[in-house]
DNA sequence: ATTTCACGAAACATTAATTGTTACGAGAAA
DNA sequence: TTTCTCGTAACAATTAATGTTTCGTGAAAT
């Protein structure tokens, strides 16, 4: 089964627009993303109903993080993306007349349950703040000199383009 | 994201199987499932590779189990259905030369692990044994009296037809 | 022997979900 | 008024999963 990736991608996104300080236009963030502009608009437009971005038209327009780091954990942008599944495992059907069902439900219920609670106790503990903090730490060890360069975020990202 | 139900699926037909004593067909466990024989053949072509069901051809024949209920765990089952992805999420990409993408990686990479590591660790644990267990304990329950009787699994089950 | 039953396996079809694309509208700045 | 950008709907393409058909093989019943 085929894993979903958004939340990964969303990330991404989030901390590239912290470190733009500048708004990021879905076109940019499109070809970061390898991915088209409209799909970006989607997966925002949800962000944006729970107040994690905004957005702004026209000229200079795109999309700005609007609270603060500190402030979003994994798990604000989780209930963002409309709680998306977690395990890539159910049961066969919910509601069983089957006893046998019914047994082998119950016990995979419980495993599944209390991998998802770990799953969204971890998400709750984890803040953009910190991802931001463990980005510049790599990029210290990366012997980033401290001032604005050619491939801050990558070797691919080709954003710094001519100047 | 639709969740993979093989599992469930897989365990309801061995104990099924177990219930039987006799070997029981594609088409008899198809039914059952609401499925089609030949994808019960499928699912239970991996099971048999990992010695947990037999498959007789001709008269009399189709799946038994092979091995003692007390000695499959539901970890041997997730090994025979070939270790499907147990979550539903996971990073855009490996293989990174983005820096933020290293980051979020490594975080989630951490709660995803620890989610799986529980799961399989809740997967060795039980055994179709304590399942079956927990399946006559229903019954016992529900009033069944302690010989055969129409729908003993079920009241959707029709394989006690015509008697 | 022949028929019937059952699995084995390959090829093909269908379905459902996701993702990508196009097109047009509306607001904001140059 | 032109250009830039998001907003949205409709449509297309892709992919994974599931279902189906068909024919082959072995085993038991007759």
């Amino acid at each position: 089964m085929k894993r979903d990736s958004r939340l990964s991608g969303v990330l991404h996104v989030l901390l590239h627009m912290a470190e733009a300080g500048t708004p990021m236009t879905s076109d940019a963030l499109a070809k970061m993303m390898k991915t088209n502009p409209v799909v970006i608009r989607r997966v925002l437009a949800g962000l944006r109903e729970h107040e994690l971005v905004c957005s702004e038209k026209g000229h200079g327009g795109g999309w700005t993080l609007c609270r603060e780091l500190q402030t979003i954990t994994l798990h604000d942008i989780y209930l963002a993306l409309n709680e998306p599944t977690l395990l890539a495992m159910g049961n066969r059907t919910e509601a069983p007349g089957c006893l046998v069902e019914e047994a082998v439900n119950s016990a995979l219920n419980q495993a599944f349950q209390d991998a998802e609670a770990l799953l969204l106790a971890r998400f709750r503990t984890v803040t953009l703040a910190q991802l931001s903090s463990d980005f510049h730490q790599r990029m210290q060890a990366r012997g980033f000199s401290g001032i604005h360069e050619h491939s801050i975020f990558s070797d691919n990202d080709t954003n710094s383009s001519e100047e």
